[in-house]
DNA sequence: CAGATCATGTAAGCAGTTACATGATTGT
DNA sequence: ACAATCATGTAACTGCTTACATGATCTG
């Protein structure tokens, strides 16, 4: 699953600019996903070049030209190709998760604060995911619907295993 | 934090070689972490040349012979230095995620397909986990510990999280 | 006899990030 | 006056993976 894969779903629907996929991914994708500008924007060409998308230059008032892109037949009969293709295994990486499993060579308190952070963070995150629900549900497809529902219960049930995971290090014995 | 960081605190307790500090990874860190000899093999001549590691080459019956490696004075100040640095946020990325996510595009069953799939993984690692931590328990750290109970209980609440997730992907009316 | 385990290393390539460059408009 | 939003793009870099190269010993 490339950059690429992404940007050919986001276009099934509607025809889209660079600036506002980034957006999409921001909010909807960016718990199991993200890309950056630089990524976009050279991929969008490479796309075009490919003929799986098409660029219309919209001329607008008040705001910069912006290039709105659409997907091409070829470009949904490679989109089904990866949706047919083997899946991926996961990848995940935490410098946190990094931080406890070393955390007897530093004080119990810096790394009850690293837990710490990355409670808050998955509280924020989790919250940003329920609004986004409440406010999407309407234009959700019912699987999208669903996959952000196992994200919200992820979040929670990550809430509970750290705010547990932090009363267990606290009441370990000073070291 | 990089391969780098990982390697010295690796090294905090014992001296390894790189084949040990794959199987490291493949095991006990798997769950947050991965790198392949690629990366490893060239990091570990970078870091000698810095003089955060020593090398010694240990002569090997029957076997190759391996590098084992011994952090240094230096070696030490560096992953202090990394300890108390900034924490960097968690990346995820999910193939099935993104899968689910584009649903729509595809028959039901494909979807059901994918995210049955990513259970049984997601039930394999917790298996694994679960096993390693009957066997190492009794030489892990209190935050070895901790961490790896994290990542049981995640585990567990992905796979209920899934499976609801599948019965409510089922009961959905055909497409 | 085949496949796993032990053991190290290099080279080519890729996907992605960060920082830079530019600039108008809108809201506080 | 300042920050945010809208909008696109490039260049340098990095961290990492995959595949290749080599070869002994152990296990079924």
């Amino acid at each position: 699953m490339t950059s690429q894969d992404v940007i050919l779903g986001l276009l099934m629907h509607h025809s889209l600019s660079g600036y506002d996929m980034k957006h999409k991914m921001e909010t909807i994708l960016s718990y199991f996903n993200n890309a950056s500008f630089g990524t976009i924007y050279p991929t969008l060409s490479k796309m075009e070049k490919e003929e799986l998308i098409t660029k219309q230059s919209v001329i607008q008032e008040g705001r910069p030209n912006k290039n709105v892109y659409s997907i091409t037949e070829k470009g949904r009969e490679q989109f089904k190709t990866y949706m047919y293709s083997p899946v991926e295994d996961n990848e995940f990486k935490s410098d946190a998760m990094t931080r406890l499993f070393f955390g007897e060579f530093v004080e119990k308190d810096v790394i009850v604060g690293v837990l710490e952070e990355y409670l808050q963070r998955t509280k924020g995150h989790m919250e940003r995911l329920s609004k986004l629900y409440v406010e999407c549900q309407p234009e959700m497809s019912h699987s999208q619907e669903i996959c952000i529902q196992i994200g919200i219960n992820n979040s929670e049930s990550q809430i509970r295993t750290l705010t547990q995971g932090i009363v267990r290090l606290k009441n370990l014995a000073e070291k």
